[in-house]
DNA sequence: ACAAATAACCACTAGAAACCACTTTTTCCC
DNA sequence: GGGAAAAAGTGGTTTCTAGTGGTTATTTGT
């Protein structure tokens, strides 16, 4: 099982192509032969989450399962499930970013791939950004966290 | 296991490639063969941190558990996991450290390389002597810290 | 059936990484 | 203490491949 880490700026070419890099593309081969998973993010922030298909699919049916009475959980299985898009990359290692998922993250020339570990988070590069220096550390912790030593 | 101690002054050429001081050279020979993972820190101080290989694989998983519905725990996850970056030495025993973290922590020529143990931190020369002029000592401490008698 | 949009294929360029050569400092021995 | 040798640090050069853009073929919809 591959672990995506780091941080790489891509560019997205004028018909909506963008150039894994090289290193995340190998990672990619050996955990699901270059099939992945993309969709959108639910929580505040916009970004996409790019999954290998193997991962993407032991994520589903639990999404697939929750109470959908609740409306938290109606909210994630829609933006999920519902902007969930099967990708695969032409010969150069490109993958073409559908319309409506370019939108949701506001996608435009500059982009960030961020590895996740399982998954990597995919970001126009001016909200990666606008992040990186909004995001204070003073909110709540779980006690996982607390307990950590850097 | 290599405990890095001291502070070391040392420059990062124009292509962003800097020669790690003998002297731990030899300690990550040592704990990793010379190989290192190198991310970005999360605290408010926005240096890199270098971690022997080993370090980080105690480490990691750990980051990767955090119940990621939470806040700080995503931000936790994307700083250190989605700039973490593995490095292997060159010919010379230098590192190239990639662009995204060299902005990161606003490296530029001069740097200091700080032991902290296990790990060791990476700043720009200029924060570094900032950070000693303004910090002070008027934080909350944790008991066992208030227990120590240095 | 024709046109337009999408997808696959191919060729080129620029940047990164490995390699190599030189200068400076430190250490050891005389 | 001085000199020589070895090691450490610095900079440059070359090679290769990743990334980028364009062109052609195919498919889909009208």
């Amino acid at each position: 099982m591959s672990n995506f880490l780091g941080s790489h700026a891509i560019n997205m070419d004028a018909k909506g192509r963008l150039a894994i890099p090289a290193k995340v593309r190998e990672g990619l081969a050996q955990t699901c032969g270059g099939r992945i998973v993309l969709t959108a993010n639910a929580d505040e922030e916009r970004c996409l989450l790019v999954y290998p298909e193997p991962e993407w699919e032991i994520l589903r049916p639990k999404i697939e399962a929750l109470p959908n009475m609740n409306k938290a959980a109606r909210r994630l299985q829609r933006l999920l499930l519902g902007n969930a898009a099967p990708m695969e990359m032409d010969s150069a290692g490109r993958i073409l970013v559908p319309p409506t998922l370019r939108s949701y993250a506001h996608l435009e020339k500059k982009l960030m791939l961020i590895g996740q570990g399982k998954k990597l988070e995919l970001w126009s590069e001016e909200r990666w950004f606008e992040w990186l220096d909004e995001s204070s550390g003073d909110d709540d912790m779980p006690p996982e966290m607390e307990a950590l030593s850097l």
